[in-house]
DNA sequence: TGTGATCCTTACGTTCACGTCAAGTTTCAG
DNA sequence: CTGAAACTTGACGTGAACGTAAGGATCACA
């Protein structure tokens, strides 16, 4: 009874999207489409659901993937979500719980490497970036040394 | 004499695109279309203009930008062509390299600014998803702590 | 001076990721 | 039990970012 009726529309304003967007990408797999709904009644949708939505367009957006890359890199999602609802039963065979585990530890390097790939290249960027911007501030320090105070020193922001 | 003639063909290949994407770039005004080119005539491009295609590719990559949102960003990158060809000369008014220094440094900023929030969140992202690999990899040590060695302990990649 | 590779412009085609409209149905507040 | 609001499927439309094909011109080199 705790959150388990949230409309299509809700969840599209609750992510900052359109129903049109969710109904798409349940179109393309990338969305599971609630199993037991009989064609035509309206999609309901839980607050773990939303999260995952959520998590989803994060990725597609941080990492620059389009649906499609974003669906192989999913259905590791999928395996999660189904290791968490095995672990939430407590009578599962310790072995099984174990490989359960495993999958999804694989599952958690694959984002993190793309993740971290992403981070060095933009951290490198960053770098490159603040560089640049010394030698453009030094540049103007020298002019004011060479003028003596005629112009005013406007400092933006620090590197 | 040095590095002057690289047909459209050579950059495609150096910065990894295709010769259409190029003219197209240029199309919409993102590359600028070189001046004094009698229509028919075949395009040459510098080493510069390659390292600046490539810049701007990896920027559009890196912040997920549209081509029309990298345009406005780069209004930018072309006044800081400007300032350098301004800055070769020595002949020019201090105040005046003062003010397209102050100006370039703008420009920077804007990017830093634009940079650095991307890189945030993704770090942000990259904490969490070693937070989840975490507690996952605390959970298999347990079960092999309760089960006592009858399983291989297989680590991937450190945290 | 040819000649093959590359390039030119023009124009239409394509893919992705949705937007939009229509006609009907479901849901929920009153 | 209404009725308005939100939803349903289905279909066609759209903008961004190129791809592709045609017909011809240009270039580097022998």
């Amino acid at each position: 009874m705790s959150g388990e009726s949230l409309r299509i529309g809700d969840v599209a304003k609750a992510v900052g999207t359109t129903p049109r967007t969710i109904r798409y990408y349940e179109e393309i797999g990338l969305l599971p489409e609630a199993p037991a709904r009989p064609s035509g009644r309206h999609r309901l949708y839980t607050e773990a659901e939303v999260e995952r939505l959520r998590e989803l367009m994060r990725l597609k957006d941080l990492l620059g993937l389009s649906l499609e890359e974003l669906k192989t890199l999913l259905s590791a999602e999928e395996a999660r979500a189904e290791v968490r609802a095995q672990l939430r039963r407590e009578d599962v065979d310790p072995q099984r719980r174990r490989e359960l585990l495993e999958e999804a530890l694989g599952h958690i390097d694959r984002q993190l490497a793309l993740v971290r790939k992403r981070a060095q290249e933009l951290e490198k960027l960053e770098h490159e970036l603040s560089e640049t911007r010394k030698r453009a501030r030094r540049k103007i320090r020298e002019i004011d040394a060479r003028a003596g105070g005629s112009f005013p020193p406007a400092l933006e922001a620090q590197p």
